[in-house]
RNA sequence: GGCGCAUUGGUGUAGUCGGUUAACACGCUGCCCUCUCAAGGCAGAGAUCACGGGUUCGAGUCCCGUAUGCGCUGCCA
């Protein structure tokens, strides 16, 4: 039977880059199985499911390139199947209506609460199956529900015996039936309940194999035994190491921001293969991973690498990709919120740098044209006249940036003429020596008549008078770098003065002679 | 509390059936290059493989225990 997995996040906030690399591990075992992915909102949580949650999702998705196939599953939309699923169990004997009445909970210390109640039970030894409804005769109950008594159902789980599983990733799991209570798949105001919903779901849209979070690996346990009540076929199931914060603590919304949102990084300028890249990488590692040099790529197209380095490309992660290189520890995703340098993975940003210094032109340019519109920086000629030209530049100051943001930002002194000097730039370049004042204009004009007008004709012309003026061309060199980018870094001088042309150089130089 | 899972340098990872100096990437330090900063090149610091026992001629690799972290334990998903 050929592969079918599913992504089923719930919309109840930004896509959160754990459920993304979530998303990521189904969809390349799909691609790499020659399977489906298929995808489904989990919008049963009525009260916390928003559109924006499932807009941000698709988008999210999308950005990855995490296409997926058959049309998108509103998990809300089934609710009377899963009602129905669960009635079937009752009038089949493997589930019961328990006429309890709903015990209220304060919302807040659930968790809390609910592992002191286990405690409790536990210390009172507590027979799980003690439900007095449990054995009640269909007839009564039927006839009680009928009457328009409410009532919750419960599965009824076995007194003896245990459920197995194998998980492709952790191996094989067993738990004993007196480990779960009799569980409740139907609130009693008939709103069907996550394992129940889940299962039907995949039952129906013939899910074969279950990748989804480790927190989910001991809810298996009863899916399984809701899968046997039904006479369902148990999927295989793979679960994936956590991501976690610095110091090993839950990696939260709440408590991390929009550092977990897959949004922060699109909106961040980060390019979705490199992003894609660095999320493979953890929790997954492919085979004996080396340093990219040493990459024996066999060039077949369905082996695995031998040495897979870890900058891989989309059909390289496919095809090295396999679950049983999924590892068991959850990773650590590095970031400190102190520091503004620090503020994500170091990682990821060299990953992005990486990629935004090698990325075919063709490919980088959707991007960048997205982000100079975005910013006003954007011209038409850039794609038709000045192509070239664009390209060179783009060429140049692409080297040393991180992020798309850097060429709206750093860079922005080679797409417009409005752009900001640096305090730091300006004191430690231009402020440093008052002779600029005077020698920057002067340089100015002898850079008027230079002909023709480039690289090497810049530099001699530069140095040359340099040499007049009695001072090293290095002072002149880091000034006219401040005077006409703005910055205290930046490519090499003389590609800059051969990009920026003669007018604007010269504009500039005088211009900046105001800021000493 | 119970049950489950995990634990290799700061981080991500490699380490096939246990076999001499624990590998790679990021980050960090220094040097080279140089008009700055990156990139690149070179050199280096950083891990008694969580801890304690055991099995073995020999354990990161197998077994037991402890600690720590995480997960589940809900008429949340």
């Amino acid at each position: 039977m050929s592969v079918r997995v599913r992504f089923a996040p719930s919309p109840t906030g930004y896509l959160h880059i754990g459920a993304a690399r979530t998303g990521l591990f189904n969809w390349l075992y799909a691609r790499k199985t020659g399977g489906k992915f298929l995808l489904r909102i989990e919008d049963t949580d009525l009260q916390r499911s928003t559109d924006e949650s499932t807009r941000s999702i698709l988008e999210g998705l999308a950005w990855l390139g995490l296409d997926y196939d058959e049309a998108l599953v509103f998990q809300s939309a089934n609710a009377d199947k899963h009602r129905a699923a669960a009635l079937r169990l009752v009038a089949a004997g493997r589930a019961y209506r328990d006429f309890t009445p709903k015990a209220e909970r304060a919302d807040k210390n659930v968790k809390q609460e609910i592992a002191e109640r286990a405690r409790e039970r536990a210390e009172e030894g507590v027979d799980m199956r003690a439900n007095p409804y449990r054995e009640l005769p269909l007839e009564e109950s039927d006839a009680r529900a009928a009457a328009g008594e409410p009532f919750a159902v419960r599965l009824k789980v076995p007194r003896e015996g245990k459920t197995h599983f194998e998980d492709a990733v952790y191996g094989p799991q067993e738990r004993a039936y007196a480990e779960i209570e009799d569980l409740v798949l139907l609130r009693s105001d008939g709103h069907p309940l996550y394992n129940l919903s889940v299962v039907c779901d995949d039952i129906e849209m013939g899910i074969t194999d279950v990748i989804r979070g480790q927190d989910h690996l001991t809810n298996t346990h009863k899916q399984v035994l809701i899968y046997e009540a039904l006479g369902a076929p148990v999927p295989r199931f793979a679960h994936l190491p956590l991501i976690l914060a610095p110091g090993g603590k839950k990696l939260s919304k709440r408590i991390h921001g929009e550092i977990v949102s897959l949004t922060t990084y699109r909106d961040a300028g980060f390019l979705p293969a490199a992003f894609r890249n660095f999320l493979a990488l953890l929790g997954w590692a492919p085979t004996g991973a080396q340093p990219a040099a040493d990459a024996t790529t066999g060039h077949d197209e369905t082996q695995p690498d031998q040495h897979a380095g870890e900058l891989m490309s989309l059909d390289e992660l496919i095809r090295n990709f396999s679950l049983e290189r999924v590892h068991r520890n959850s990773a650590i995703f590095n970031f400190d919120a102190n520091n503004p340098k620090r503020w994500t993975d170091d990682k990821l940003l060299w990953m992005n740098a990486e990629y935004l210094r090698t990325l075919p032109f063709e490919e980088l340019l959707p991007l960048l044209r997205a982000e100079l519109e975005a910013t006003g920086l954007w011209r038409p000629e850039y794609g038709a006249d000045e192509r070239a030209w664009f390209e060179q530049t783009v060429d140049v100051i692409r080297q040393r940036f991180f992020t798309l943001k850097d060429f709206s930002e750093q860079g922005r002194a080679y797409f417009a003429d409005d752009f900001a000097f640096d305090d730091a730039a300006v004191k430690k370049n231009l402020q440093k020596d008052a002779r600029l004042k005077e020698l920057l204009p002067a340089l100015a004009a002898k850079l008027e008549t230079v002909e023709p007008w480039n690289v090497e004709t810049v530099e001699a012309a530069l140095r040359a008078y340099a040499d007049e003026a009695g001072v090293k061309a290095g002072l002149l060199i880091n000034a006219a770098r401040t005077a006409l980018t703005g910055q205290a870094v930046g490519p090499s001088m003389f590609e800059v003065f051969d990009l920026l042309g003669r007018a604007r150089s010269v504009a500039r130089l005088r211009a900046a002679a105001h800021l000493i």
